[in-house]
RNA sequence: GGCGCCGUAGCCAAGUGGCUAAGGCAGCGGAUUGCAAAUCCGCCAUCGUCGGUUCGAAUCCGACCGGCGCCUCCA
């Protein structure tokens, strides 16, 4: 049994779709205006993993991810670049799904653009005009929020307490919470026509049109960041249930937001509200949009997108995270335990851990340990990681017992003396590789694990680098072979200050770079 | 001011009523190694403070202290 914390209860409640086995996952994505930074990609990541883990457990999960491509901030953003805001769009649509590729997020069944959903749009924000929900004023379309009697329910606030977007709008506004569902368009302005005048939807009318169009009226999981809940999710919902008639999503996701951080995410954090000498809030707050935030890309220059989806999965999605190199480091230094392993694994065996055939469903990969202890131990430890994902997606969790399961598999075959072919047997080696497997099995439930990480070495001469290192093993084994061991250090501190770290194994000297 | 979250070892972090409080990083000791590296074994926390509820609390309630978020664009 699957449990989901839900914004809209403040509990866990059993994961039951509307309609089974069948579920619809809608994601609120990019607004496509600037390039990405760390913040961006952990909604991405996480429901990218949400959706494999409930793959893996037998649904069928279609995960909607949509693009903002037409915004108040990409106009005023392309008129300063002095670029169409198509441009400016598409620069920037690029730009994510380069960085969402490189973290290995390539479970996302559409990526719906509002510009190709105008006229969904269109339709929603008339039933909603027609069924007196909203009201027309001056070329906009507004929400009437005294209209719905449980406006507020997602944030869970008095509906006096929710105001609406002020400035210009307020004029126009019956209600100070009031909210625009389409915003007539000023000169020179982006446009589409409509039967209230030329102009463009508001903010939240997109993810409505969009998940309707691609979800249904209803459908399971609404995900976003912590910081959409208010005013964006909970006017979808208005804007949804009242057009429809209908019940919206059924449970709402938030994930918490990157907090702090250093050189490769700069920190946006309260500027307008920070109490008098409270210097610290502005450093530590959280990585905002408005203010300066390094790209994601540069990030991908010094961390494999593998280390940063594992950095971001090591600990709940509904946590806040701290970012910091630092961090991001230390997580490094923890995920290179799994590939020794693997490379581990191939020598002992001669076969690829990454081509280990991991059962895809959770069904399929139940095994009888019999009576072996090592795949008892396997057993509950895989128990252990289901247990953890259930509950809420603990990815955290999972993840720690994806380390107990390596200890497991290498003392197996230090204990065995696997590394040995004389004490290979055949039946060590398949208890060895259904171990193997299982680790592969959940690793890929999280997105992880799937192919290899591309050697530090490789890249420009590369190919010379590799030989002279085999030629430099090939004269220090030669020398050890003579007790010879003061030539046989030198070389190896000699390489170890290049960042070439040599490791003397039974059958031979394997060296690895950084 | 309103609403809300968080505070577990040096750092990160799982656990939210009951066996010896996961795991990672760092550190220390040991096995192994010619010496290393890697691997394995062991050590390293009573859970912000105070009070309450309970047979029993890190886990529930209250107060306080500290950190942070939303209420305005935000993933």
């Amino acid at each position: 049994m699957i449990r989901v914390y839900n914004t809209l209860t403040k509990t866990k409640e059993p994961f039951e779709p509307v309609h089974p086995p069948k579920v619809g996952i809608y994601l609120c994505g990019p607004t496509v205006y600037k390039p990405s930074h760390i913040g961006h990609m952990v909604g991405p990541v996480i429901f990218d993993c949400i959706k494999r883990y409930l793959a893996y457990s037998g649904y069928d999960v279609t995960l909607v991810v949509n693009v903002t491509d037409v915004d108040d901030k990409l106009i005023s953003e392309s008129s300063a670049r002095n670029i169409p805001m198509a441009e400016l769009a598409n620069e920037m649509t690029a730009d994510y799904m380069r960085n969402i590729e490189a973290l290995g997020v390539d479970a996302i069944d559409h990526f719906p653009l509002c510009t190709a959903h105008m006229g969904d749009i269109i339709e929603l924000v008339g039933r909603l005009v027609e069924r007196g929900y909203a009201y027309v004023s001056g070329g906009d379309v507004y929400f009437d929020v005294t209209k719905t009697g449980d406006y507020g329910k997602l944030s869970h606030r008095p509906a006096d307490a929710l105001m609406g977007e002020g400035g210009g709008m307020a004029e126009r506004k019956r209600n100070a919470a009031d909210f625009a569902l389409w915003k007539s368009a000023k000169p020179g302005e982006p446009s589409w026509p409509s039967p209230w005048g030329p102009g463009r939807p508001g903010w939240h009318i997109e993810c409505s049109a969009m998940s309707r169009a691609l979800l249904g009226d209803t459908f399971d999981i609404h995900g976003g960041g912590l910081d959409l809940v208010f005013p964006h999710h909970e006017n979808e919902i208005a804007q949804s249930e009242n057009a429809t008639g209908k019940p919206y999503a059924k449970y709402w996701m938030h994930n918490g937001l990157m907090q702090a951080s250093d050189e490769l995410g700069k920190v946006g954090g309260r500027q307008t509200r920070a109490r008098e000498g409270d210097l610290t809030s502005q450093e530590a707050g959280k990585i905002s949009k408005s203010k300066g935030s390094s790209a994601f890309r540069e990030m991908l220059e010094r961390f494999s997108g593998e280390t940063i989806r594992f950095f971001l999965l090591s600990t709940h999605y509904r946590r806040p995270i701290d970012f910091s190199e630092g961090r991001v480091e230390e997580v490094e230094t923890g995920l290179e335990t799994f590939y020794r392993f693997f490379k581990r694994f191939q020598r002992v065996t001669g076969e690829s851990f990454y081509s280990l055939p991991a059962a895809t469903r959770r069904a399929d990969g139940d095994f009888d340990p019999g009576a072996d202890p090592l795949l008892e131990h396997v057993a509950d430890l895989r128990n252990r990681f289901l247990a953890d994902m259930d509950d809420d997606f603990n990815t955290g969790g999972g993840i720690g017992a994806l380390f107990d399961l390596v200890r497991a598999l290498n003392k197996y075959v230090d204990e065995e003396g696997l590394e040995n072919p004389g004490r290979q047997t055949p039946d060590k080696l398949a208890s060895l590789r259904q171990g193997a497997t299982t680790l592969r099995e959940l690793g890929l439930t999280l997105g992880l694990f799937r192919s290899p990480v591309d050697e530090k070495a490789a890249g420009a001469g590369g190919e010379l680098v590799g030989k002279l290192l085999d030629l430099f093993v090939a004269v220090r084994a030669e020398a050890r072979q003579k007790k010879d061991f003061a030539t046989a250090d030198h070389i190896r501190n000699g390489l170890a200050e290049l960042g070439v770290t040599l490791e003397d194994r039974p059958g031979g000297t394997d060296w690895t770079i950084g």
